[in-house]
DNA sequence: GTCTATACAAAGATAGAC
DNA sequence: GTCTATCTTTGTATAGAC
């Protein structure tokens, strides 16, 4: 009962997007991806044409889970929406692509640095997206007079992608649900760790509706 | 000229951390090691047990440059410093111990997930003394009411010491020095990234008086 | 203390049968 | 499409000369 090609190769990236994630890109080798996927290293060869190709696909497959969870989530927002509530529905995104789209985005995060030059290249141009998808919302903001003004915009970018990273390391969606995560991380992103007594403290924005894939609007670019 | 065991010793160390640094742990070879180094791959094994025994060892010195880093500003504040100027305090010396004192603490972040469990095992007692750093002196802010009420501390740990390990990926000592970069992350994680009317908006705080190692105390333990 | 030489294991990749 | 078998390279680690 062979698979028919395309479904291998799904499988095939699936089971190198947990290991990468897991172990590392170094640590994993083909063979286990091959056994985790059922098959045998040389088969591998047959669906990519070696490690680095894998690795590409991986990290793009990352980058896509939260590159489409960011966008629903802000084309979900009514066409009122202030500057705050895109945040932080960008923020709910990144977090909600990372955390349970899956483990390729866990594994870009961990193994991004250390593929190949190639297999770096080769993902570049959607990363690139990614990142100018952060700099147009947050330059918004900006221009609203919404960001505080002593840090540019680039580097407040990159403090709260990375920032928004980590949670991969720790979160246990077995204490405290998603959301709730969601809506501590928002907070701490946007106001910071200090309590504020002046703050409205408005309680967790509602959960955004979730709509289907095929419903969302294309994307900007 | 052979150098002094102890000294090769420390060579063989700074080498590690570079590569481990820049690399990852499984892409550095100890023939790499051994050539930054100025020796031969099999002299590392007079000095070292082996490639876990050299992770370990830059692992305990990553975390001693940080933790050195932020004893030294907590204790060089005043006694009546409140606990906005301690959390800074700690910001600052976390950053400048990861960003100034080595590639030592950069290879930690980068190499933890990633050495054998037998080289973790050996690093946990002193990884952890900075854990309970870091909770001990967010517990101190959570009992006086600073920290915002909505987060548990560990998970306010977690989050904070994650985003401070970021800027190893891309801060630039060309553009903008050290206390600038200092000064903006401590706004954005104590503040967050929106502009705040109301905030008082104090400047950067006046730079930490520097003090001689010998003359800061013991620690705490 | 460092060298050369090498043992030994494991990796990515290929060839050709089925 | 997948298998088995194998090539080639490279890594950690060891042995013994100097």
């Amino acid at each position: 009962m062979t698979l028919p090609a395309p479904a291998m190769r799904g499988q095939i990236l699936a089971a190198a997007a947990r290991l990468f994630g897991r172990q590392g890109y170094a640590n994993t080798t083909l063979r286990q991806i091959a056994q985790a996927a059922g098959i045998r290293a040389g088969s591998i060869y047959y669906h990519f044409e070696g490690k680095d190709e894998i690795a590409a696909c991986v990290l793009d497959a990352g980058i896509a889970a939260v590159t489409d969870a960011v966008q629903q989530r802000l084309q979900a927002l009514p066409a009122d929406a202030d500057m705050r509530a895109r945040l932080a529905a960008a923020v709910e995104g990144h977090l909600w692509g990372m955390l349970q789209c899956g483990e390729f985005t866990a594994a870009h995060i961990r193994i991004y640095r250390y593929v190949s030059e190639a297999a770096r290249q080769r993902h570049r141009a959607i990363r690139s997206a990614y990142t100018r998808l952060w700099d147009d919302l947050l330059r918004q903001a900006a221009d609203a007079g919404m960001l505080r003004t002593d840090v540019p915009v680039p580097m407040v970018r990159q403090f709260l992608v990375g920032a928004l990273n980590w949670p991969v390391d720790w979160y246990d969606p077995r204490r405290g649900g998603f959301d709730q995560l969601s809506a501590q991380i928002t907070g701490l992103v946007l106001d910071g760790m200090l309590s504020r007594p002046v703050r409205p403290m408005r309680a967790a924005r509602p959960a955004p509706p979730r709509r289907a894939r095929a419903e969302r609007l294309e994307l900007a670019r």
